[in-house]
DNA sequence: AGGGTATATCAGCCACAATTGAGACAGTCT
DNA sequence: AGACTGTCTCAATTGTGGCTGATATACCCT
C-alpha cells in the first residue's frame, strides 16, 4: 500500500499522530481514537507492512504489545510525498 | 478531501508530477497518463477544489485550458503531511 | 449558423478498503 | 488448570471512490 494512501485513512493518520509522541500499546490508541481494538490493530498491520511502525514486547509484562515509529521510515516516506508536492 | 487520499490516487499523483514541471492542459496529461479525458478532468476537479491546482485560460485560444500547481497551497499540504510523520 | 475540438458533469456500475462480529492465540494471574 | 486480558485474524457486510458512457458546455473555425 502506497504511503500517501496509508495517511489517507482517518485512524491510521490518528495513529501515526499519536506515536509521534510516543509509544502506546493498542488499546492505549484504541480508547483514544474511539475505535474498536480490532480496526486499530489491523491499520497496525497495514502500518507494519509498510515499515513505518514496529511492535515492541514490554520485558516486564508481555501482554501489551507496543507500537513505536520507525523514524527512519518515516523520514523516507515523508521524502517521497514530498517529491509530489515539491 | 485530504490531501493524503489526494494524492493516494496514482492518476492525481501523475497530474501533481508533471505539474511539478510545468503547466499543462487537460489532453496532454490525458494521453501523457494514458487515462480518458473525463478521468483527468474529474481529478482535476478534485485538486482544484483542494486547491492544489488552478485552471488558466490562455489568452490566444481559450479551447485550451491549462492547469497550473498552486504552490503556496503544496507548500502548505507538503508541510501538513511532514507533520504526521514527524 | 454549423461542425469540430477541448473540457466538464452526471448517473450507473464495479472494485477495494473499512467496519463489524466472532473466534483464536498468547501471556498473566489465582 | 481455569479465568481474564490484550492482541490478532478472518468472513461477511457496508461504504466510498474510481471508471465508464453519455451528454452538456465553451470556444474556435469556415
Amino acid at each position: 500500500m502506497a504511503v500517501a494512501a496509508l495517511l489517507a485513512d482517518r485512524t491510521r493518520a490518528g495513529i501515526m499522530s499519536m506515536l509521534a509522541e510516543g509509544p502506546h500499546c493498542v488499546c492505549e490508541m484504541a480508547a483514544a481514537l474511539g475505535e474498536r481494538q480490532n480496526n486499530v490493530s489491523m491499520h497496525l498491520a497495514r502500518l507494519r507492512e509498510a515499515g513505518l511502525v514496529r511492535a515492541v514486547r514490554h520485558s516486564g509484562d508481555a501482554r501489551w504489545i507496543f507500537y513505536e515509529r520507525d523514524d527512519e521510515r518515516c523520514a523516507a516516506a515523508a521524502a517521497t510525498l514530498a517529491e509530489l508536492l515539491r
